[in-house]
DNA sequence: GGCTTAATGCAAATCACTTGCAATTGTTTT
DNA sequence: AAAACAATTGCAAGTGATTTGCATTAAGCC
């Protein structure tokens, strides 16, 4: 886990590279989504960052967003109701497995299962350039959950 | 699988339980369906059958999908680009491979894949729902197959 | 053939997202 | 530091998929 002006810097270097600039908006984004613990969308980036300056507009987001995607800053996710979400691209791959009933997202990852993938792609005559992988479930109760340790 | 007037007489039968009617364009529109042997969206289903009768609206193919995924006669799924694409219900579950150059849907099941996903499920405390499992790829030429590319 | 009311077609409305454009601001140049 | 120049922004209008309000049409029952 990087920090947040570690993050800034290195995305400046790279608009640098690219002849971008690194406005205050961008920053501003970049700062909200460092800190962001979840998958907000850009409605929920706007409301964030609006706080900080009431200037900023949603065209603004959307921009920045698809710019910082283009950059392999961060990953877009559009999960059953459609939105996109977003989150910052520095941790390893993992897939999610969203809670029905509160829309609570978890991240998981299965090296099994991307294996399985790999393994049934190349019998169908594929090689894979990227996949989705989504559960939709319902937290157990207490009864019938199994014991396990607890992570994030 | 079954026939279409079985599909249309099950589905007819389903109505009259609810209350609600057998109308042309219904029938039209499953029939369209029952022939179909790829995922098409909504405004695929509406060109075609708008061949067969010119007065059908697009507002009624969204109306009638809907209706019928809600029968569970259909389902949907959102691939990446957004629109819902469709077919219908009466086979075994499986999950998508999409040709990333041509769009094109392959299908396929994995009783591996779904065991482990209720493993990790179970293991973060959920029991799944549903989920969503898409593979995007590429073919792989006969050529590929063998050697390492050497491509740019 | 009527009667009741679900279903349809059409146009207008949503919703998430994108875009044209004039005004603004970051970065470079002098 | 100020000018110069293009990238960026805010706002409003535009998309594209899907939904909805409403007057009209047509199933299903007598």
């Amino acid at each position: 886990m990087i920090g947040i002006e570690q993050r800034v810097a290195i995305f400046e270097g790279q608009l640098k590279q690219a002849g971008l600039r690194m406005t205050q908006q961008r920053r501003l984004i970049l700062r909200i989504l460092a800190e962001a613990h979840d998958h907000p969308d850009a409605k929920g980036i706007f409301t964030r960052a609006f706080a900080h300056d009431p200037t900023l507009s949603l065209s603004t987001v959307y921009r920045t967003m698809k710019l910082l995607e283009s950059q392999g800053a961060i990953e877009r996710h559009a999960f059953e109701d459609g939105v996109s979400r977003y989150e910052h691209a520095d941790q390893q791959h993992h897939d999610h497995l969203i809670d029905v009933e509160t829309g609570q997202v978890v991240e998981f990852s299965s090296p099994e299962i991307e294996a399985l993938q790999a393994k049934i792609a190349a019998e169908l005559g594929y090689e894979i350039v990227r996949h989705r992988l989504e559960l939709y479930g319902r937290k157990l109760s207490k009864a019938g959950r199994k014991r396990v340790k607890k992570d994030v």
